[in-house]
DNA sequence: GCGCTTTCTGCACACGTGTTCACATAGGGG
DNA sequence: CCCCTATGTGAACACGTGTGCAGAAAGCGC
């Protein structure tokens, strides 16, 4: 019962210019100006509402003068998988990014948003724009942006819309190359694990990849063996390497990313005693930090991935200066990373 | 030219619930109660103002909104070391709470914000909270919401602060039964490899796991042999399980987190052709989903992810409900899990 | 007809800013 | 003394929303 004022009834509210303006006896004003940069104010009278600013424990609420403005610097960021460890890496460097360039980023991991609703209440929010890293409602985020007129800038899956930018690897290209090595190596029984269909809009990923290894296969009169749908996880490529090794003979097992290759791995390994690469061959894709680890020594494909966040800040850049601008996509290189397991 | 009303110099601003209404034929005030869900509003008037809500792509904008609300459902999130995997795990975890709690959170790595003023930024937003998770200037962070009134949770360190609320495992008690669990094993050459000392705020957090072990240890008369700082990455732990080898037999080799302890396996196995456990013992900490992984099969000590949400999650809610609270310090077990590798 | 309740509506205010505008003060040159 | 410029100041507005308030209209019982 010391502090009188205190009125536990009232949630306590951030502390206003007002209430700053009326300790330091200056107009309200007054101490906007002492924030503002350039603006014509006495300094000794600065530097008094600056003193008070800090006791009190002011900020201008950027919210209340986002209003006015024309950028918000926020911009909401929907994750893919990331269990597949690729996205997770991606993201950290996209966010890390974003906040360099005084970006503020709102992150929902797309995978799990059970129904759209949830998300819905994102687009509340006056963001600058939106950034797609896979997810599992693509379509309705691209036509929800498209109606509030939200620049969208998508990774992974190419998007042909109006004013939509996308970014993404050549898949096909990778894992074409990726073959063609293994042929040389004298490998001719292929094994295919693939990503999971359940994600529709990602379908076009899915296809290209596998559509690299079957070109390059159909090349040499070959193909694919055998094939297993999974789900971009350690546990999920090593249940289908598994699934597919019990039913048939294969020499050389591709799998859709690298966190199934490195389950993969396992299960051949420790599981059935074989030797990689001399019994097997076991390769994967995007060339995560992991691939690189002695323990694994994974031969994949770099999906590259500061190269990508490069293309994702530039492209935000020239969007919000240009916000009519054409959609572009952008596609960059998937090399090969030939390492010790083919 | 044929859309005369299109002005291109001036940006694309977002649409109002005042052009809503003019479409309509409406009030503003109309347009508001029909987003305003138990408002008095006719049914007919009510779709059509939907519908022209839809055709020029309106949804309120919930910064304007929330000058007038006393929650703005903003979430402050500061991540710490991703490198380490339990980060990353922790922070998706979380992530997908806040988000089914209706909470938004504003992601901003803490390791690496170059200087104070970067994240200076971020307390210009009203947000409800500021959840933090390690990083870099925790005590520059703990000052400043302190403050700003701003309400902090704080996780994997213990802050005793007046109205601070914070989370961490029994680092100490894990360290402790795993050195136990060797010492049972007949282990007596203990060498321990730690986290960075760069981080000063966290120096409780690294003195508690190694003391852990110390006193382990003490109670037989025995001590650590050896030890080195890394930097809690798997790279970090194959580097320091060199530099200790390299000088000093040990029997058993320690470490702070499991992503080093992944390191430090890779190097003994693939580097050294040792057999783990028969010739050495590696332990981690921190029970990441890859210490489960059939090739690790990590003995370790978990550190209850889900368990730590839970708290934050609670803490979060409490703490909103009512501001004026006194800090709560939880502190979470850190069972053993003995795996293959002691 | 009257009185009461229910439903509907627009005006006006509040939220916390940054900035324009008109005006005041001061200083210096003539 | 006047004129001009530079500097400082507060009132007022705009930003986009939710809601209290007063009043209107409609339905209903008597």
């Amino acid at each position: 019962m010391t502090d009188e004022n205190n009125i536990p009834a009232k949630p306590r509210r951030r502390v206003t210019a007002k209430a700053v303006a009326e300790r330091a006896g200056v107009s309200r004003s007054a101490v906007s100006r002492a924030f503002t940069k350039g603006a014509y104010l006495d300094q000794e009278k600065k530097a008094r509402i600056l003193e008070v600013a800090e006791e009190l424990g002011y900020r201008p609420n950027v919210f209340a003068a986002s209003l006015q403005a024309e950028s918000t610097n926020i911009v909401a960021v929907l994750t893919g998988n990331m269990k597949s460890h690729f996205d997770t890496e991606l993201v950290e460097e996209l966010l890390g990014r974003l906040t360099a360039e005084g970006k503020w980023p709102i992150v929902v991991n797309g995978e799990k948003v059970a129904n759209a609703s949830s998300i819905e209440g994102l687009f509340g929010f006056p963001v600058d724009a939106m950034i797609l890293r896979g997810g599992s409602m693509d379509k309705y985020v691209v036509e929800s942006c498209a109606k509030l007129h939200i620049p969208l800038i998508v990774s992974g899956v190419t998007v042909k819309s109006e004013r939509v930018d996308s970014v993404a690897c050549r898949n096909a290209d990778g894992t074409y190359a990726l073959t063609q090595l293994l042929l040389e190596k004298g490998r001719r029984r292929f094994a295919w694990i693939d990503g999971p269909t359940r994600v529709v809009t990602q379908e076009a990923h899915r296809r290209e990849r596998r559509q690299g290894v079957e070109r390059a296969l159909a090349e040499r009169g070959l193909e694919i063996i055998a094939t297993r749908d999974s789900d971009y996880t350690y546990e999920g490529g090593l249940a289908a390497a598994e699934a597919i090794l019990r039913e048939q003979d294969v020499d050389a097992l591709l799998c859709a990313n690298d966190a199934m290759a490195a389950g993969a791995l396992s299960y051949v390994r420790e599981n059935l005693g074989l030797k990689v690469p001399e019994d097997l061959a076991v390769t994967g894709f995007d060339d995560i930090d992991m691939a690189s680890w002695p323990c694994f020594n994974l031969t994949t494909v770099q999906n590259p991935k500061s190269e990508i966040v490069d293309h994702i800040i530039r492209l935000l850049h020239e969007r919000l200066a240009n916000p009519a601008k054409a959609g572009e996509v952008v596609l960059v290189g998937a090399d090969l990373v030939p390492r010790g397991t083919h």
